[in-house]
DNA sequence: CGAGCAGTTGAACTTGGTCAATGCAGGTGG
DNA sequence: CCACCTGCATTGACCAAGTTCAACTGCTCG
């Protein structure tokens, strides 16, 4: 159980910031009940590039996230890809569903999960009741989230699109519910996925991607250090875009 | 309390088939419990087109939609719409979210609705406890079908997103569980809401909606009765089309 | 050093959007 | 009862955002 207790540590230094921004995922890690839960479970470990979820098969699973990032997409028959989300430490994935997955998991690098059987849930409730309401307030902020997904998937338009892309993905960085302005300072991100997954998550091509990645650098909005990490120099801007207030 | 009868009848004779595909909705009305959570509630009348939902409004009530059909939207600053999900009877509106509404409800026909204060939520689990698992099985379900919105918005064609939208609509139509396959017959779905509101939900424009429209029907998939009616003449064809396996 | 891969850039093309004219039905008032 | 008005739907012509296809860059890893 060392291995369980540094877990526990991890979990739980990070959890104030969690954002639990991903598909059928839920922050539900309650401080208290942490040690006990992650015990109850049986760790795995998924080398990067592997899926641990399936779409389409029996949902006997779900996980914790304790390591790692992963990402979750469907397939269409023709192998158009949609990413339905990024999956951080502490989000629940495979509740949400029927008898079967709706989304496949990838891991991004490599990942660490607690898995718990489905039938658990009702004796994990149980034992740690306040896990019920965590669990509902999430599925509900995770459909709030879902909402502004099909904002920017049916109406943004590409610029629109990314900038909502790097802002989320300033959000776990920034002090919790401070608003992103210019001026606070330029604010550096990993991007730990990669330019395809980018625009599979924003109903994009990669090459429109990258031309917008280009333009917004033309423009000062941004610096890229990589393909992997950048830095977002006007943060109120990128902002302001995001939300249709601005179109520059 | 006698109108609070005859709802208890309408809503119970619904329930069965309710499809509870909208935003934040919830099919949750228990048979049993019915009659006393309809006793419950204040009774509200809307008239077509009223909103009685405003997106960022503080979201003091949460309502079941006891007769008609409701649209669910968020605007953008400059008025773009994008319409989240139609509600139906016996669906659950307002539940999800935080201290405000997070989208907009605004009836399609005279609407009827069941108004509880959202801090009565604790107290109705109590007494109805088996509410508490519907609410989360639905919420789940509607995290499901927000997937399958994320890739029609993200990923598929104009052609693609309309055929899913009258497949759509034909589910509540169709037995339970039963395949939509051509040979089954003709089959005549209603369509309440207009031509901008189905564009707001597809992600399209209106004109591109109307063109679509044209297109099906010269392909013979469809037939159209006035505005408000179509008939699905190859449903199995449109069905196809919409899990983009077949492309005409 | 070279192969392989992710990312970037450019040019042609396509889909769906924009703008504008027309059609159609329901409602109102003469 | 019919002319007119209004609002929604349809259709057409043109346009633009974003996709497709292809070449090229730069990096990492044998």
């Amino acid at each position: 159980m060392e291995t369980g207790r540094s877990l526990v540590d991890a979990v739980r230094e990070r959890c104030g910031r969690c954002s639990g921004r991903s598909v059928s995922i839920c922050n539900v890690i309650d401080d208290e009940d942490l040690p006990a839960l992650v015990a109850e479970s049986s760790r795995v470990t998924v080398p990067a590039g592997r899926c641990f979820i399936r779409e389409g098969a029996p949902a006997h699973d779900f996980y914790v996230l304790a390591g790692g990032r992963a990402k979750l997409f469907s397939l269409m028959p023709d192998g158009r890809r949609q990413v339905m989300g990024f999956a951080e430490l502490g989000d629940f994935l495979g509740l949400a569903s029927s008898d079967t997955y709706a989304f496949t998991a990838e891991a991004l690098g490599d990942v660490t999960l607690c898995r718990f059987p489905h039938s658990s849930i009702d004796r994990l409730v149980e034992r740690f009741p306040r896990l019920r309401g965590r669990l509902q307030q999430e599925a509900s902020s995770e459909l709030v989230k879902m909402q502004a997904r099909l904002m920017l998937l049916g109406r943004k338009t590409a610029r629109e699109r990314l900038a909502s892309f790097l802002v989320e993905q300033a959000s776990p960085c920034r002090l919790h519910g401070q608003e992103l302005r210019d001026g606070h300072g330029p604010l550096t991100l990993p991007l730990p996925m990669s330019r395809t997954d980018i625009a599979d998550y924003l109903g994009l091509t990669i090459e429109t991607v990258s031309r917008t990645f280009g333009l917004f650098r033309k423009e000062g909005l941004i610096t890229v250090q990589g393909a992997s990490s950048v830095t977002l120099l006007a943060p109120g801007t990128l902002s302001d875009m995001a939300n249709g207030i601005r179109k520059d």
